[in-house]
DNA sequence: TACTTTTATTTGCAGACGCAAGCATTGCTT
DNA sequence: AAGCAATGCTTGCGTCTGCAAATAAAAGTA
């Protein structure tokens, strides 16, 4: 007796909701981070090569390529440096986004928080107990 | 052998990506109402008495009081009227939100459409092939 | 009762987002 | 090669959101 649709979906919707925030306000909390910049910045990492064109990247981190090129260049700001930008030199419409050493070292430090936010959340013994 | 915490929560933000993206579009194009506005009205729905503090609904939503203020203020509006406030009597502070008539009808109708897509979604033989 | 503290909601403000329009570059057709 | 369509990214603009300050009312305290 599988749950209706919709049951389904508040449950899923619920579940992703309380993570959401919880890595959401950790992220920003302790690396100055949203949960978005996070994705783009896991999924450059994810890749051998560490680069990604906008519109591959904008899918990977679910968002519009609009909100891609203002995150993009948000990271790659001279006070910040996590991300570089170059054209791609066989389609000079297409921009790579690569992750930075600076960016690296980022990405890992916030996945121990990320990390260490979702065992507090999903691992612990008083499951629940934070309502 | 459970894959590891950060593949989960990766697991889960892709499913709710996806059916979110989905119920957002269906729902703003054929009923001009958003995800967050339909909860809203389910919440209200819900209860047997169908009213709520704003508190309660904020939370319900999965919104902060600001904006929950302000979602209810949209769909209380004269050209909406899908919602009605009104004083807490015996605590002024206190103000209850309460789903019209319309608002139920337009819920119902909302919740086909919801429905469907999470149908479509998940239910279907060609599971997946919409990329 | 007067004063302070707490609670419930609303408003000011700035940030992030999506859509649609704009621009530049490539590809297609004749 | 010239003209037109398609592609890839960026910018203009309006909306939704959260945080913090403001407001209003209740509760606690002297």
């Amino acid at each position: 007796m599988t749950p209706d649709l919709e049951t389904r979906w508040q449950t899923l919707d619920h579940e992703w909701q309380s993570a959401s925030r919880a890595l959401e306000h950790a992220l920003n909390t302790h690396h100055d981070l949203s949960l978005s910049e996070y994705r783009v910045l896991a999924a450059l990492e994810a890749k051998h090569d560490h680069h990604h064109r906008m519109q591959v990247l904008a899918d990977l981190a679910g968002l519009s390529q609009s909100a891609t090129t203002r995150l993009v260049a948000r990271l790659e700001a001279q006070d910040c440096g996590l991300l570089a930008r170059y054209m791609c030199p066989t389609d000079r419409r297409g921009v790579y986004t690569e992750i930075t050493p600076a960016g690296l070292t980022k990405l890992a430090r916030a996945r121990q928080t990320v990390q260490e936010t979702l065992h507090d959340l999903w691992d612990t013994e008083n499951q629940d107990l934070k309502k």
